[in-house]
DNA sequence: TCAATGCAAATGTCCGGACAATCGGACTAC
DNA sequence: GTAGTCCGATTGTCCGGACATTTGCATTGA
């Protein structure tokens, strides 16, 4: 036994990103990274790497790339937080046997249509000021009797009545123009206030629902509905949206995919 | 101008990290970033660290640890990404502003009724194999017609139902015994059997009650029940379990908060 | 007085290397 | 034949450094 080692006979299933068309742009002032993870990422979905596959490992696909190996794992690491990857110590990375897509976003409900197809359109019923209650306030976190924002809108799909939406929110935050709300969701007009989005405390339940309530949804008195409320914060932490909304549940139901952390 | 500049004025607010008494024990064989993130973790839970303060920068907190800063940055990013820690470039890493308790788990039934000092009682009704009925084979990927467990249990709370629960699992996964389910939860169960769950798919709704349900619940017919259906993979992508469950809306809610992934 | 510029501070990105821990299979010994 | 052992492969952890980018503030200039 002197050099030539007579063989570690040569895997019978190859690294599937050797034929993958990896490539990173230095001059791009896009992280390597980023960029690694994006194509990666775009591969998985397109089902070129296949569920299950092994991604061969990190030491040479950095050396392939021209890439530190602390790179590859920052790419590599950003997908099995999203949940597409799985990493084992002593045997590798491999694509996650599908199932997952979405790991749950702070969802809107106007993007949510939006996404499905369904073209929603919206109602403002109401769109005033008007002093706090005390539920209101506790969950904004300003003095109870302070003026706040209060919206109420009907969401349609295809012309049919979905889900009854009031808001509250602070006032000076943001600028509540009802043709802006009608034509686009609360979250996109945050977002482009340059609002960013950190967290939210969420309760979903059902009851049955009143005169009016059935009456706004066009669903008989009583009917079950299913209601989440919400309150939304920004990233220092302030509340900047407490939402009470009802749905009806023979048209909306949550649906959404969540992951273990490890 | 050559040299002694004339004096950056000392910061007003002191790094509250200094007063917070940080070690790590390299002789142990828990992660060094893991021990650190553990300290900030408990110290942001404990008030020490206040919501708003600056963490005081990398460079400094690393050599005052007596770590490097890759170290140190891998357990303010673990933090960062529970949503306890912002980071902002340019101005340094802040304890968020509270609100963030429980980024949201695959939760059990069970261990949040336990967790809410509830004291959960479990009447397991039905615990048998079956072939799979079409929905429940396409969800758990086996032939339909093939045998699966079935199991239905009734969770008590104070005596009282809270909820009804139908799940079908592939054969061979757990051994199902009846006894152990009514004294720990689903979900433990598989997690000791060496199960690593991974993602699940979920699905909140609403409808009346039939009269079974009603029955089983101790609800008046065609009241408003909150239903649930979820669809479990461990990680290798293998669907362990399909559940279908109902609440009663007036004893049980869907509580729970969401990060914004940046 | 107010706007533009420059500077310091802090995090973001990236590198190259080193060693440890774990997994799985091959080999060996019984 | 079977169980135990060894070993290669791979990810996990950690280091020390370098430079880029962004932010906020102070200074400067009009």
């Amino acid at each position: 036994m002197h050099g030539a080692t007579l063989g570690p006979v040569p895997k019978p299933d190859v690294d599937p990103t050797v034929s993958l068309d990896l490539r990173v742009d230095r001059s791009s002032p896009v992280p390597l990274y980023f960029q690694l993870s994006q194509q990666l990422e775009a591969a998985i979905e397109h089902g070129t790497l296949t569920p299950g596959s092994l991604l061969g490992n990190e030491i040479e696909l950095a050396a392939r790339l021209g890439l530190s190996r602390p790179t590859v794992r920052q790419a590599i690491q950003s997908l099995v937080d999203k949940g597409l990857l799985v990493r084992r110590r002593g045997v590798g990375t491999q694509v996650v046997h599908s199932q997952v897509k979405r790991p749950l976003e702070l969802s809107s409900l106007y993007d949510d249509l939006e996404a499905a197809g369904q073209r929603p359109a919206t109602r403002v019923l109401v769109n005033t000021v008007l002093p706090a209650s005390a539920g209101v306030a506790a969950a904004l976190g300003v003095p109870e009797g302070g003026d706040v924002h209060r919206i109420e809108r009907l969401r349609l799909a295809h012309g049919e009545p979905m889900a009854y939406l009031v808001n509250h929110l602070p006032l000076g935050l943001l600028d509540l123009d009802s043709g802006q709300l009608e034509a686009t969701g609360l979250y996109r007009m945050m977002r482009s206030a340059g609002i960013t989005l950190h967290s939210a405390r969420q309760s979903i339940g059902a009851r049955a629902a009143t005169a009016a309530e059935a009456e706004r949804l066009g669903e008989p008195e009583g009917a079950p509905l299913l209601t989440m409320q919400r309150t939304t914060y920004d990233d220092t932490g302030r509340a900047v949206e407490f939402g009470d909304h009802t749905y009806r549940p023979t048209r909306y139901s949550f649906e959404f995919q969540l992951l273990v952390r490890p």
